[in-house]
DNA sequence: CTGAAAGCGCTTACAG
DNA sequence: CTGAAAGCGCTTACAG
């Protein structure tokens, strides 16, 4: 039985919690007050220069006497001196910042998908590497749409980089039409509106289901993500189109992405098809879930019914049998995709780029 | 083999591609120019008042007349105004952000637990209900601790919210200093620097051991996570406590969190044991390591040798056989635990909360 | 209830 | 190479 009645306990912490034994750099804020940090202008009073000739020291340009720079050093370390963000980014219109705008469903069907976390991981990297910093929105409703455009529109980012997941998604348009510079993580359904890196899906999935007809395999099923999602489109359709090469019909179930969806999935097509030998799942997780129900059905994997996923997430590893799937490069190389997508963003390029899929086969099929 | 000749098309893009079918709430940008966004003064000229009175409208005071607000409001559509966050943060001394930092170790080891994902996720969406925007710093190396130091302390955020994996990570003391608000998700290995929410890891790994007793196993080994890391502490604490209540000798060894580390850690155990007849795995990514290895060593589960985890993670649920494991709260619940994390921002509180956790009993053990 | 003015903390031509 | 001045786009006392 499942405990709902949930404790909470209140632990209290020892009042006066100060720092401990870590020497602040500078005066150590008093109890509740809130220390207004020093200025430019205090920096320049300290080292008897004017305010000019702080700001060139402070952005390193070189036309300073190293004198100068020396004093100027001395007063910036002494009074714990950072410039101030928002006078910056408001003198300069620039914020050094990029968005990454995830279109995130509400139903949160994706949300345990390794997928999300492998690119917000690596885009935070790579704009670390590269001095930017990140803000990240996550945009589901309509409601939050509009603030998102909202917020790009106040130029609190320089650029945006939109990881949708959904075809239908208007986010695209609407980021679009703000005119900063923005990029997709994934083809979108409209074609046109940035530019955007993508897996070879068409390319994967058609590996996958040739994996399949290699084997003698008479009857392959698949597993299709949501259609309103670019790349379940385009491996439902290379999997049609393999089928069909070789005079088969096609026997589809639809899934959403998630793992349970691939169970319920699979148990349809078991009812479909007792004979089916084959199934194609349009990604590693919904394989997973089709494991489970091929377990629960007593079918063997491979003998009975061979399976292969798409994306190679670490998990595909550890299944039973381990997981015959198509490494996704934008999963394998996430550091490398989003380097490509922040080319694309600081180029103004229109130019997208595909990346070429390979089958990794393992026990499952 | 894995090919790694990687192949990279290039796929041009028709020139010119605008907003396809979406009209713009103002004029759009020409090809290229990047148009200067419409500011207050411009708002205030086009409505014939004030800027001041225009800023009361926007900012939704009370004391404006009904007549001027409709005025200033039809200038505003008309205008697409939008105010500039860099110059409302400089006047007011606020950004409405919050910076979700997570202690992200180069190595990439935690790289693929889903509570990152789930953590991140939750806590975009409970800002976002609460509108705020949301920062994401990731901070392994040392440059980059000095990094958010200077970015918190150039005022970009208003309060801070630290993930932190790692016990020993000189981060927490860090942000302490800076004398913002931060709170921590999980519990510091240095007390008192900051509130924070965390597991009731020590009873929830209590839990699990009892349980394993209550089955009648003799021999009951764990697979610990990295030391340095407060949860791993705890949990592995628990289970010492655990054994020696009645008597038995621990049997330990070390993992990282990682499936991999699950995987050997298990394979060593089975070595320094072979008549062990449980495990106890600090983490469910670990438990799942460890029932490949013991599938890859003819060990039944749990006839054999029981398996209990910690977590529950969505993939408990489709191990073969399925993993029995103490759920965390900080997982299953991680819309709550933020919640009551940026309550403890807001009332500056000190007061940390431990959640309760329970077991969930399934087949592995 | 409204407006003129000061100022938030910087950067950047412009003289010198 | 340096400094005085203007200005980025807002908000906020302060008079009226």
């Amino acid at each position: 039985m499942r405990n709902t009645a949930v404790r909470l306990d209140k632990v209290p912490e020892p009042p006066g919690c100060s720092v401990l034994g870590n020497a602040p750099l500078s005066d150590p804020p008093a109890e509740g007050v809130r220390v207004r940090r020093p200025t430019l202008h205090a920096v320049a009073a300290r080292a008897g220069v004017s305010k000019s000739s702080v700001s060139r020291v402070i952005n390193g340009e070189p036309t300073v006497a190293p004198e100068i720079r020396q004093i100027v050093m001395a007063a910036v370390t002494e009074l714990g001196y950072v410039p101030n963000g928002a006078a910056r980014n408001l003198v300069t219109q620039k914020t050094n910042t990029i968005a990454i705008i995830v279109s995130d469903p509400p139903a949160g069907l994706v949300s345990d998908d390794p997928m999300f976390a492998m690119v917000v991981r690596a885009a935070s990297r790579e704009l670390e590497a590269a001095g930017k910093q990140v803000a990240l929105v996550l945009a589901g409703s309509d409601e939050s749409r509009r603030r998102v455009e909202q917020y790009l529109a106040a130029g609190h980012v320089d650029g945006a980089m939109l990881v949708s997941m959904d075809g239908s998604d208007p986010l695209p348009a609407v980021l679009a039409r703000t005119g900063l510079p923005v990029v997709s993580h994934g083809r979108l359904a409209t074609p046109g509106l940035m530019p955007y890196v993508d897996n070879d899906n068409l390319g994967g999935a058609t590996k996958a289901v040739q994996h399949l007809l290699d084997q003698g395999r008479q009857r392959i099923a698949t597993i299709s993500g949501p259609l309103d999602m670019q790349a379940a489109q385009e491996r439902l359709n290379a999997y049609r189109q393999a089928l069909k090469d070789t005079g088969r019909r096609s026997i589809v179930a639809l899934g959403d992405f998630t793992r349970i969806s691939g169970a319920e999935a699979m148990r349809q097509l078991l009812d479909d098809d007792p004979q089916l030998d084959a199934v194609f799942a349009a990604n590693d997780l919904m394989a997973i879930g089709a494991l489970r129900t091929l377990r629960e059905a007593g079918r063997r994997v491979p003998e009975d019914v061979a399976v292969v996923g798409f994306d190679d997430i670490e998990a595909a590893l550890y299944t039973a049998p381990p997981l015959t799937t198509v490494r996704s490069p934008m999963g394998e190389q996430a550091a490398r995709t989003v380097r490509l997508l922040l080319e694309l963003l600081a180029n103004g390029s229109a130019d997208s780029v595909i990346l070429p899929t390979e089958i990794v086969i393992r026990e499952s099929a």
